[in-house]
DNA sequence: TCGCCTGATAGTTGCC
DNA sequence: GGCAACTATCAGGCGA
């Protein structure tokens, strides 16, 4: 472990409460989240299906982003890499 | 399921949009979490054991916010609620 | 936790011996993937390419699968449910 | 990359169905034990305590593993090797 | 060969 | 109270 000077503890400290901060930030979208599902089932949809929505849109993103993964790793193992497909 | 008009297509898609903004935002923060977990490592912290240690804190945290909530509990059965218990 | 008889350690073994028997199983199907993956390498594949192509195929069928259930939700939801979509 | 004829194609194809083929049975011997784990809570158990007992059991295993490993060094140094401790 | 990183697995929490 | 989704942990594979 870092050397144990007075100096580590207050390293500790901070990295503990940045990581609690941010853990804390996280927690509270995920509340968001769940209080929009809420409002939307409050608007009459089916939360079950808008969540099968969301799920099927993010695998769909998955989807591109493998097949762009597989090119590339194509591209590598033929010795073509670097920046090899721009975005647009 | 919500009525067919047309309304409920923009509905529908607001709500999908808000859902994957604050998914998106979420994810942002899983990874800021990971980056103070490498620095933490960068200085020559163990990781296992600080995640233990933020996973501890995050326990007795809950463990005192339950002992808070059941002395409200019994205050407010008593008639005394209100802001009763500083956390300092 | 079940009653304390004698009769509660025969099942408790029996069931460790049962998990652990099927554990063994599960990994031993493990080695044999990544045989066939060092088959492949020595046939010249490269590995990361054939790994991709597999998750690449995992996605495709999983992405199959949720449309099937998403289509049955909205069915359910509906009110039209019951082995509503024949498979073949 | 392999040499591109088609027999290679052939190659791929059963590669992958090959391996797709066994990760299926590995998924199922994953169903299997989570059906295990069901049956054990039917019968009243813990399922987290049986869980702990059982990657209990596998620590000890390894750990036991690995001092025979030990100890087989120290013998093949001396050069006392060959089926040389029996496991009971 | 070692360290990093991604993908698999186990545990936890929220929903029905 | 059971079930399913999500999160966090862990192990194996890849690259340096």
């Amino acid at each position: 472990m870092a050397d144990s000077t007075g100096l580590v503890r207050g390293q500790l400290r901070s990295l503990v409460e940045r990581i609690e901060r941010l853990e804390e930030e996280k927690a509270a979208l995920g509340a968001d989240i769940r209080e929009v599902y809420g409002e939307a089932k409050a608007n009459g949809f089916d939360i079950k299906t808008l969540r099968r929505v969301v799920s099927l849109r993010k695998l769909d993103t998955s989807q591109r982003e493998e097949e762009q993964a597989l090119l590339e790793t194509y591209l590598h193992a033929l010795g073509m890499a670097g920046e090899p497909v721009a975005d647009n």
